[in-house]
DNA sequence: ATGTTTCCCTAGTAAATCGATAGGAAAACT
DNA sequence: AGTTTTCCTATCGATTTACTAGGGAAACAT
């Protein structure tokens, strides 16, 4: 027991992450078809086309069938944030049992932990939320999230 | 698509905390039998004893059987972090597809990910890991943590 | 000793989820 | 027409999730 894993990026959320990131670092008016974006980013092509779909049904990119077809971004690169793909992709960011935290009740001395789960996906928003698909695609994080992943004991297993 | 939940705690990370914050909230030398625990905190009775099991293992409790036996906390609660629980029950905390994020590569425009993913994981760390059992039972948790829990912008849903 | 209580261990299981693949219909362009 | 590319539905094997069942092994009481 205890070697799966909890609070995981998907396989999904992370394609559809670093397909929006291709999407973000070409030019604002070209589009990229999907079968680009499968081979640069090594994402097996059938299954990028669903996520694709879901972006696009989440309003995120827009579509184009036919010879010069593909898919682009629906807004600029610098007001979509990460955690609008990984929600659009995959659902809620922080839940708890299949649950999001609000629609929990816990007794006893279990009453704090409520709060605490809320906490924890505020920390999670507060990140995923600012940081847009324009800073991970310049490279250019905000400040405190460098200076957090600069913590050599970040880098560390447990 | 698109209804499914990433970064979740499990059922079973749930059960664990709560478990342990009930033999966090008697007196130290004090034990619970696994029945009085998923009474007080409506855990599936059989399930509850894998998870106990799991946290003997794991060294966080110690445990005693016959007539007057039961679980109780192997260390103090004010030196166990709601982090150890967690990946004890459930095993490392924040993962990307399957893998901890040290082990990922990224290319193009997405090798700014690789620190997103580690500041989002030093960040629950940071939180998970300060936080003891004795915090939750006593409805005292730090600071910061109160602080974000507060903002009622935290509480709202997506 | 005997019986009761409680933990401990292994196995099983139905349902959901994950990470894909297959096959073709519907647009758009040449 | 013919080609290209998106779009849609369906399926799939493997794994994980959240449990349940059944009994063995200590500890204690009588």
């Amino acid at each position: 027991m205890a070697d799966n894993q909890r609070m995981r990026i998907s396989a999904k959320a992370d394609y559809a992450v670093r397909a929006a990131l291709e999407l973000a670092s070409v030019s604002d008016d070209a589009s990229l078809k999907a079968e680009a974006i499968a081979a640069a980013q090594g994402i097996p092509h059938k299954f990028l086309e669903g996520i694709l779909g879901d972006l696009r049904r989440g309003g995120l990119v827009v579509s184009q069938r036919g010879g010069k077809g593909g898919y682009r971004l629906a807004r600029p690169a610098d007001t979509i944030a990460i955690a609008d793909v990984i929600r659009v992709a995959d659902g809620p960011l922080v839940s708890v049992r299949g649950v999001r935290p609000p629609e929990l009740s816990y007794v006893g001395p279990a009453e704090s932990l409520l709060p605490l789960w809320i906490a924890v996906r505020a920390n999670v928003r507060k990140i995923l939320g600012e940081v847009t698909l324009a800073d991970v695609a310049t490279a250019e994080l905000p400040d405190e999230v460098q200076d957090l992943a600069e913590d050599p004991e970040a880098w560390t297993n447990p």
